[in-house]
DNA sequence: GCGATCAGAT
DNA sequence: CACATCTGATCGC
């Protein structure tokens, strides 16, 4: 088993888990993970442990205190004493459990789907088995359906444990971690913000402990998810809590409505910066917060961490669907403007529509109660519940394709004619669209007209790069696009390459 | 029937 | 491609 800040632990063999059973990195890199970096021995499970960061001084955690810390705004005060424990599993209280069984496959094999699933790793598709796990003592029942009456015999599967990169080391706390049931050691949970692949494994039921995140996420937690108020403890931005003993401030993180980037100070000074999704800019860098002193450890949205993404400022892209919208209403006025978003995020994209063009923004009942509760009123007092009386309809991304949106045109008989609609998304990543938003060629199908607009709410690979070299953080743990050896080392070197001499 | 959770689709 | 779900099947209660 590895021990923290220790470099003698022996190789795990099943390759290519470089994550152990709890999703922690193992030591040295597997075969995999070496055979996969360019020049070897630099793996990402090696620099998790190198330098940086005393991980040997997480703390042992104390019982969970619901609301304990969102009443006690600011107090100050330093209540329960550290312990030194020596070991990362030792300090979460966990044992390691046994290997799982049939992890010898390759890479692409279809076992490497369930190696995903034990280490628990979040973006890599379809995340995984069992979240929560329903016992309170953890123990676990020995037995998960499968379908279609497959291979996996009784006891093979166990629910996922939480990775490490969810961990805030030193601390009772886990991001983003729901999904995993009771995590052990730690009583306070904290969410960055509110979508699906974050919070996934929240439900009414939830019990595991205080749940830590900006005042507008927790009005959606509770209304859309209904968990029990005395677990929800909103905190407001750029204020600092006290929390277990931890300096906790939430920052702006120009994400969706509501995300915040979460900045910890422990007492032994060290700080950490988890931030959660964001898009990275100048304006964030003035933050009082990363203007002063080095960060220790950046947990890094890493979502568009390849050159190959580039993306225009969000402005220009609005710029864009406004003049896009104007001119095709200007030629065709029983024009149907549509955009699509998921739950929440993109308000602004309709939002500038509907303030350049003075319409008010039709969507559904669902999302219009979402909506309201940002509590915006320049967004809220555009809100319409009449789909006759607004030229520009708010749907689900997933239902802005042609075959919908000509059935959509349809049910709306005579009032419009014809539909511009646009995906907003991060991935529209052609070069050419990348700098020359006019070269965006759209989709058109007889009345319906789609484009594919390169609005990301995530920071593109410039702008990460950008942050990282501001912020010279000592050590930057990943956490998206991990679940493959090479694109973690791949990762690892751009980090290396920005924090050079430093 | 209902909520949770899976695989697969988008 | 990969975002953040969404759908439909299945399971436990």
């Amino acid at each position: 088993m590895a021990t923290a800040g220790g470099g003698d632990a022996d190789a795990p063999q099943p390759f290519p888990a470089d994550l152990d059973d709890n999703g922690f990195p193992a030591l040295p890199s597997s075969p995999a993970s070496v055979a996969a970096s360019s020049g070897g021995g630099s793996g990402f499970a090696e620099d998790f442990y190198s330098s940086g960061t005393d991980w040997s001084s997480l703390r042992s955690p104390s019982p969970p205190r619901p609301l304990e810390g969102a009443s006690g705004v600011k107090a100050k005060g330093k209540e329960n004493g550290s312990l030194v424990q020596s070991s990362l599993f030792q300090a979460w209280g966990i044992a390691k459990p046994p290997r799982r069984e049939g992890a010898g496959a390759g890479e692409s094999s279809p076992v490497q789907r369930s190696l995903f699933q034990a280490w628990g790793i979040e973006r890599p598709k379809r995340e995984g088995v069992g979240a929560a796990d329903p016992s309170p003592s953890g123990s676990w029942p020995g037995r998960k359906r499968q379908r279609g009456g497959s291979e996996q015999q009784a006891g093979a599967k166990r629910p996922l444990s939480c990775p490490f990169y969810k961990k805030i080391p030193g601390t009772p706390f886990t991001v983003d971690a729901f999904r995993y049931g009771e995590v052990e050691g730690c009583s306070a949970y904290f969410l960055s913000h509110f979508h699906y692949d974050h919070y996934g494994g929240l439900t009414k039921k939830w019990c595991h402990g205080p749940i830590y995140c900006s005042a507008l996420t927790a009005r959606l937690v509770k209304m859309c998810l209904s968990v029990n108020s005395e677990y929800i403890c909103p905190l407001e931005l750029d204020t600092e809590y006290v929390i277990e003993g931890v300096t906790v401030t939430l920052l702006e993180a120009n994400h969706c409505p509501g995300a915040a980037l979460i900045h910890f100070r422990l007492c032994d000074g060290k700080t950490y910066l988890h931030t959660g999704d964001f898009r990275a800019s100048r304006s964030m860098q003035l933050h009082p917060l990363l203007q002063k002193g080095r960060i220790n450890l950046l947990y890094l949205d890493t979502t568009y961490c390849n050159p190959k993404y580039k993306f225009p400022p969000q402005e220009d892209v609005i710029d864009f669907v406004v003049r896009t919208a104007r001119r095709y209403l200007k030629k065709q006025p029983k024009t149907l403007i549509v955009v699509g978003a998921y739950s929440i995020g993109k308000e602004n994209v309709y939002l500038a529509i509907s303030q350049a063009l003075e319409v008010p923004i039709y969507t559904d009942a669902s999302r219009r109660r979402i909506l309201h509760s940002f509590g915006w009123s320049d967004l809220s007092k555009r809100i319409c519940s009449c789909n006759q009386s607004s030229p520009l309809h708010v749907l689900p991304l997933g239902s802005v394709n042609h075959e919908n949106l000509k059935k959509y045109l349809e049910i709306l008989n005579q009032r419009f004619l014809s539909v511009l609609a646009f995906r907003p998304t991060g991935w529209t990543f052609s070069e050419a669209t990348g700098k020359q938003l006019d070269l965006i060629k759209p989709s058109s199908n007889g009345s319906v007209t789609i484009y594919g607009v390169p609005y990301s709410e995530h920071s593109s690979f410039t702008e990460l790069r950008d942050f990282v070299m501001f912020l010279r953080p000592l050590k930057v743990i990943p956490t998206v696009n991990v679940g493959n050896a090479a694109s973690r080392d791949k990762m690892q070197a751009y980090f290396q390459e920005w924090l050079k001499g430093s």
